[in-house]
DNA sequence: AACAAATTAACCGTTTTGGTCAACGAGGTA
DNA sequence: TACCTCGTTGACCAAAACGGTTAATTTGTT
């Protein structure tokens, strides 16, 4: 990859990376075509192959990025930084909402990567998927206090329960509104009390 | 389209339809090649257009043939005669299931097709999908039996949540395994026998 | 053997593919 | 003026893929 990528204007940058992520994340690998990149992010297609010398190297990068993204944000929020469940909660919904809002098709991208069956990527990508991406996600257990907790709700439960209904929430509206708005965080917030009243000891 | 489809083996039949919906549901409309679709399904190119004249009829007919095999299964599943809201919750989700194990790529072609941007294909796509689908959906609140909850409970805010959460929980539960799994309705009923538990009065 | 129906290989003209390369215009420097 | 770098692009390439057609081949039935 070309370095002088990153000399260009950041919110160039940003528009070139949000288009591939559109692209790939709504095509296989094999279909997502670098000119319709190209297109999408406003550029011709001999200077995005001039940054990037084919699509499996800006395909990489883009995975990479990602990962890279989604750390920086939840660390940007605090969201592992506090002893209670429902504001750790919040923080990482927020966080991962800011990320769709600048990054729209990322989380897509995401998911999408890592089920892609394209031979000559899918080991690359597996790799480093458990280290980077999960792993994170289940730090959060460590520092939290359960003793706020009613003592007939299974934690584990609740815990994974809560995760993929903020998801799918996010998902559902991400796809209505094409992008994210500022009152969904409000949204979210309404949608984690109501949580934390039903769960907690009364 | 060519009726002498329907004189085909039903598993024959289904695995063409299904081999279409994995592959408009893992493309954009103009990246779905029909090679694809034939080779998925195992058969050739001549004869799929032998029973489908041209890509839109093909898209078309799985289009109208989705809506119908979610109405079928819901009410085989007589999911809306109960007034008990977690019967009917829980009979909504073996329904999803059951239609999942054998269509996989079902949901997510009727979730992509709404949003499709084709301009060919997106008037007559919206146009009878509130009627059909959105509808279809809605009218569980008629019948149910609201008295069985605790009083500080926002009703309406449950009912999004909890299908959030289930259309969440499918859909991560569907990638990982990439196919539906018997013990999914185990897991279903002990997610939904927790709401209940969480949500009425003890 | 004969006939119809299911199925396909080969083919068509057109478009798209990943990728290359020479050239353009603007800005700085001598 | 001349020269030089820089981000940028249009034109181009051979090869593959595209939607769709046609003629022939296989298959099952009587």
């Amino acid at each position: 990859m070309n370095e002088k990528f990153f000399n260009l204007p950041l919110d160039k940058q940003q528009r070139i990376i949000n288009a591939a992520y559109e692209v790939f994340s709504m095509n296989t690998y094999k279909k997502a075509s670098m000119a319709d990149i190209a297109d999408a992010g406003g550029i011709s297609k001999s200077l995005l192959f001039h940054y990037f010398k084919n699509k499996k190297e800006l395909y990489m990068f883009l995975w990479t990025e990602a990962l890279k993204a989604v750390k920086k944000r939840i660390a940007e929020y605090l969201a592992l930084e506090t002893s209670d469940f429902f504001e750790m909660l919040y923080r990482s919904m927020i966080a991962k909402c800011s990320l769709m809002k600048d990054c729209p098709y990322l989380s897509a991208f995401l998911l999408r990567a890592y089920y892609d069956t394209t031979p000559d990527l899918a080991r690359d990508v597996q790799q480093n998927y458990y280290e980077n991406y999960v792993l994170s996600q289940n730090i959060t257990f460590d520092k939290i206090d359960y003793s706020i907790f009613r003592d007939d709700i299974d934690l584990k439960m609740m815990y994974t329960e809560i995760f993929y209904a903020i998801d799918g929430y996010m998902l559902s509206k991400f796809r209505v509104g094409q992008r994210m708005t500022d009152e969904m965080e409000n949204e979210i917030g309404i949608l984690i009390n109501f949580w934390k009243k039903a769960y907690t000891e009364r």
